[in-house]
Parts: C-alpha cells; structure tokens; sequence
DNA sequence: CCCAATGTATTCGATATTCTTATGCTATAC
DNA sequence: GTATAGCATAAGAATATCGAATACATTGGG
C-alpha cells in the first residue's frame, strides 16, 4: 500500500472532497478517487458512502481514517528524525537559479527567512537553465528557480512568479515617444519593427511568437539570443526592440540606458508573462528548512495557491500560455 | 512510500540478508536491492552501510528500522481491525476449484480447519479453470485451486501439489500386462498406442507431448477432450489409453474399471507431474481464516516451501516443466 | 596472491501500475 | 423538469516495477 494514497484518504475525509485533497496532492481529481478506490479494493472494504450527496464516511472509514492519520504522521516524524541526524545543525537550503532571476528578486526572501529559521542559511548558485536540472537530479541543489518550467521527468514545478514582459527600446525610440503620446503600446504598434528576441526554440521565444501571431503582428528579427544579457546589451547597441520580462531591465533603465514599454491587450486576451517556477526533485521528502523556504517564497504571492504544483507531463504551468 | 518497501527493508535488517528478506516477500533479489536503495534515495539517508562485510545498519538505519517495525505493524493492526468489522464473526473461506480437484483431495484439510479455527466454514464451488480465475477476480472467492497456474495478471499462485501422472488404461489392456512383467512401464512402451488426451493448447497436454517428445515416443491420438471425466470415459469405453494425474482415477481404479501404470523414467529426466497451485489476488489483504486455511494446505505437504510463491509473468510454477 | 564462492548492485527489456485527459453519471438545488 | 457541482470511469500515455542476466565486491581457501 503506498503511504501517499493513505495520505490523499486522509486528506480526502479531513476537507470532505476529493477534489481539494487531489489538489493538495497536486494530482488530478481522477488520481484521488482511483486512489480511495484502491484502498477500499485492497483492503475488502467500504470506507466512503457515496449514494448520499456529500458523501459520508463508513464506520468501517471513520476507523481506518483514525488509524492512518497517526500512521502517516508517525511516518514522518520518522523520516524527520532519520533526516535530522544527518544535518544536526545549521540547514541549509541549496539553490540553483537561471541567470536571469536576479539576486534582487531574491535577497528579501532570504533576509526574511534567515530570520525566521535563525540558524538556516541560504546557497544562491546561478547558472544555465539545463545545469539547473540537472544540480537538482544530481542532489547538488534542493532548489531549482526557472522560468517555462518545462514538464521534465522526476521533477515537481511550484507556480512562483508572473513576470509581465514589455518593450524593452533605448529611450529615444520611435516606440518611446509613441507610448508615451497614446500611454502604451498596442501589439500591432510594433510591426515591421527591428527585433532583437530569444533562440527559436526556446520556450519563451515560442511564447512571444504566439503572442505576436496571435495579433497579426510581424515583426523584422534581426538578432536572436539564447540569453537576456545579450539581447539587452544589442538592443543598448541600437540593434533594434526586444520584449523582455520587466524586472530583469531594473538595472538598465535605472541608468536610463534602456526603457520598459508596457504592452496594452484587450480585456480578454491573454497579456504576454514569463512564469517562473521552483522545482524540485519528484518524491524526494525536502528537509524542513527547504519547505520552509518554499513556503516564504509563495507566501506573499498571495495570488498564486502554493497548493498547485505540478509535476504532470502535460499540465501546463500556471501562467503558460493556453495553447 | 511503498508500505511494502518498507516491510521488505525490515525484513533484510531482521534477517541481515537481501536474498533472504527478497523471498520472504516473494520478489527476485534484484527487487529487494532496489526497494531498499530507493527508500534510501527518497530519504536522502544512507541506512545501510554497505562497505564492509557483513554490511551493517547506519544509525539511522536503525533508527528508521525500530520506527519502520512498528509502523507496520500498526499498520497491519488497523486493516485487521477494519476487516473484523464487516466480518465480526464466523469466518467463511470461499474456495473455487477446477473439477479435477476432488473433495476428497480437500475434507482431510477441511476437517482440520474446522478444529483449529472453530467457528470458521470452508465452501468450495467446482468450476471450470477459467471460471476460477473470473471468481476469484470478481471477489466472488477467496481462493482458487488450478492446475498448472498460469501466471496471469493481478494474481499470485502459491504452489501446493505436484500429482503425478501415470497410465490409464482398461485393466486388460496390454500395456497393463506389460507392466505387471516388467515392473512398471518405459515411455517407450507406450509408441503406437492409441491415445486419448487433452485437447491442444491446454497446459497439460503441451506438458505431455514435451515429455513424449522428449523421449521420442510417438503415439496415436484418437480422441481430445477439454476435461479428464470425458477422457476416463473413452478410455473405459475402450477407445486407448490416457495419461492422467493418479489422484485423479482413484474411483475408477477402486471399482477396477481401469488401472493406473507408473511411468517409469530415468533418474535424470523430469516425470510428468501435474502441478496444482492455489491462488489469491494479488496485492489483496486476505482475512485471518484464508491466511490460516492456506498455511494448512501448504504445512503438511512439508517438501513445498511456502515461501516460493510466485506472482511473475515468467517465473514457472514449482513443478512446471522445464523450457 | 590468486581463485572460487557467496552475496549484492546494476542494467535492460518486459510488464504492470498509475497517472491525466476527456467524458459520463448522479444527487441535490432551483 | 433542468442545471450544477462533484465524483466515477475509460482509454491511452507516462512511469514505476520487476526479473533475468550480469557485473562487481568481499571473504576465505589454496
């Protein structure tokens, strides 16, 4: 019997629905009534009445309910304690990160949570987002921060952030004086413009070029990049406009070397966002400092429900774009 | 976590062995290895010191050890007590059989089970060996008594006799007198007789051509029946001779209506035995009165380990024939 | 020191299980 | 009645598991 179903049983009874207890397994609703229904398969036994709305516990249920919520705690005190005793002091909490979430996203987090866990400590590692993967497959890392968190075997992805992209031209830009006179751009604004942008194949290249389809817009690429350095830095040369996430251009137009154009869309169409997630590696029990951390780092988040993480091949990210 | 995992890796520190700990729980070595390296990876903790000979526990082996023991056996306690309640008394063994299996084979263990656990009842419903397995899979019984188990999916065969099988024919035949002379028949006596057998495609019968075969006998097939009444019918009315499972003639040889001649064979050659295996479904939790009715069965028939069930797709039943 | 014996780890392909998506059902509310 | 919310079910894809074969490591004997 796996402990993780018990868990979803439990969890199911605790907040009376299964889709609520499949959500806080990030598993499908589906995978949450299979679940019930193999332990009463397995075990010959009734737990949940289901010809009433809502459903009710069996006295056969209310028993085994009682029973696996002590068995599934004391399985994690267990794993606590087991873990504990490897890392007695100071935990550490192992990070790898794109490049592109700068330290400035990050140092608040850590402050905060350096206070709150006293004698916790934080390891920032930024580096490429494949050697992301594969520090935290590699357990060199607990965390991973990456943007298009694509679906990958063995891995959890948690919704952090939504980073809205905008224009990113020199401040002297046609586009520049444009915004300002109508306040915004609009997407059919850019056509025919110099296009500085990212690799194709990129996930986030794929999201702006949908974008600009979607808006019968086309644009003149006159450079690709598979980083934002460099696409910042040849727009800085006068290459042409990029679409970038707004807060990875606080440097340059802090120095007004560059400036951010916000993209107006209608009402109902969805506006152009890098989601950035945390990921970590896929039942793998994280050692409590790391939970804590994830907690702070989705806390103030207050929009995005920590509860929907996911790790299936096929769900898209929040914040992906619907295809 | 796998419960099972966990019970498999307490057993290989109980018995300070994977080979050992991987039987027990019916899994190849390799299996037990696994589970046990897994836990160790999802905990991120090293249980088992394997560096040194015997290996020995870590400390936190131990520790996940002492806490993993009384998990289970929590665990354990709760299902008993949820499936005492729905039968809070008299327990019934639901057995289902193939038609060869005669009560007589079974009134012995019956009988016994009645007065080891008192106020259990033994029903056994005869059917054909299909039915059994679609029984048994319906929940409709506990367990099933087959020959030649074949190792279908979702159920577990646990090996319970090995009926050897000999020549029947009429008492007059030749081949019985040939016998009487000789002490016993060489497969090779039985080329050019007439033969009733099983129809093709039947376990026991491409069993019985191996064995022909293999001793280069060729005999003539007259008739091929689905089921061994009608074969020891034929063989009463004259039409040749068969080659059956000797429990399975003991009426007709008492009323000296045919007579069974053991099929004698060298030392080193395999002789033909019907392997007859009780199965259950797999992965299910049977009730005390099935656990204690299957231990009958299989205590006094000492030389069959009860340990070596198999539930593999390609693990041959004990008593198969060799490829 | 090498060799064989024993027991565990690893690899790989087959198989079984478990998931998700899509859709069907059903008890209640209106 | 009809709508709705919430669970069940089906089918196929993704994943995990298992066993067979084999590699590897340790120990004990020559």
């Amino acid at each position: 019997m796996h402990l993780e179903s018990l868990s979803i049983f439990c969890d199911v009874v605790r907040h009376q629905s299964f889709s609520r207890a499949a959500a806080l397994h990030s598993v499908s609703q589906s995978a949450a009534s299979q679940a019930v229904r193999q332990i009463e398969q397995r075990l010959g036994v009734q737990l949940i009445d289901r010809s009433t709305r809502p459903w009710r516990l069996t006295t056969e249920g209310k028993l085994f309910f009682q029973g696996c919520q002590e068995i599934i705690e004391r399985y994690h005190e267990l794993e606590d304690a087991v873990q504990r005793r490897q890392h007695p002091s100071g935990y550490t909490v192992r990070v790898a990160s794109i490049y592109s979430v700068s330290l400035h996203d990050l140092s608040g987090y850590v402050d905060r949570f350096q206070n709150l866990v006293p004698g916790a400590t934080v390891d920032i590692a930024y580096m490429h987002p494949d050697r992301v993967y594969e520090h935290i497959r590699s357990d060199q890392s607990d965390l991973g921060l990456i943007s298009f968190a694509h679906p990958g075997r063995g891995f959890t992805a948690i919704p952090w952030k939504r980073q809205t992209m905008a224009v990113a031209c020199l401040p002297g830009h046609r586009l520049a004086r444009l915004a300002r006179e109508q306040r915004g751009l609009l997407p059919r604004n850019l056509a025919g413009e110099s296009f500085v942008t990212f690799d194709r194949g990129l996930p986030v290249r794929r999201q702006i070029d949908r974008f600009l389809r979607k808006h019968e817009v086309e644009m003149a690429v006159v450079a690709e990049f598979d980083n934002i350095e460099n696409i910042k830095q040849a727009v800085e040369d006068g290459a042409g406009v990029a679409i970038l996430p707004v807060p990875t251009l606080r440097q340059e137009v802090r120095r007004r070397a560059l400036v951010t154009v916000p993209l107006r869309t209608a009402a109902d169409s969805a506006p152009l966002v890098r989601p950035l997630s945390i990921v970590h590696r896929r039942k793998r029990r994280l050692n409590p400092a790391v939970t804590e951390f994830i907690k702070l780092l989705c806390a103030d988040d207050g929009a995005l429900d920590a509860a929907r993480r996911t790790t299936a091949p096929h769900a898209p990210a929040a914040g992906e774009a619907v295809r």
